[in-house]
DNA sequence: ATAACATTTAGACAATTATCTAAATATTTC
DNA sequence: GAAATATTTAGATAATTGTCTAAATGTTAT
């Protein structure tokens, strides 16, 4: 997937508000739209952005749609960042 | 300072080959830009970026300034990761 | 002092991005 | 099947950003 898409995806501070409320489980589209004041198409697009950074999943059930963290990509994230604290992670 | 300048700063490619340059030491912003096909101008720029981010420290030696890596940002960036994670910063 | 060198700053431009409204798609309920 | 609900997609626009050239600043050497 490349790690230039998951690291511009977090650099918006709308992304990384969807990301920690997601932290507490996952949440429909709509559920995570009511903490924020932009309408639901600006929201699905960050949505979007972070699913296709691989930030995030989604799961079809029936009318809603289900976000959740996808902890792998979370993983490559910080293995970027230990490369320089020095911490060693794989690769 | 906040994550929100930083996190934005790692997003661009060049900006991450450069702290990928400055790992193994500091240099300055001509030896740097060696390293790019992009114009002085465009690399002092990004430089600036970094440095506005925290990510980097500048010090001026006569003739040249001489750039480094500033580990307690990427620090920073490390807790912002592992609070998703789950990892413990503390320890 | 003047020239040469290292780097930044200023101003301009094109590409990208965040946001909106309106329309489309998909699912459930009546 | 039509209406209601949940979400996305399309198209437009304004703001941001990466890059360039040209000019400015600061330093060293002649």
């Amino acid at each position: 997937m490349g790690i230039q898409k998951t690291l511009k995806a977090i650099g918006d501070p709308t992304r990384r508000e969807i990301l920690d409320l997601l932290k507490s489980g996952e949440k429909t589209a709509g559920e995570i739209g009511q903490n924020f004041e932009a309408t639901g198409a600006t929201i699905s697009h960050h949505l979007s952005v972070l699913k296709n950074a691989g930030l995030i999943l989604d799961e079809k059930k029936g009318k809603y749609i289900y976000y959740e963290l996808n902890m792998t990509v979370f993983e490559e994230i910080l293995s970027w960042v230990t490369a320089f604290t020095g911490g060693n992670k794989d690769e």
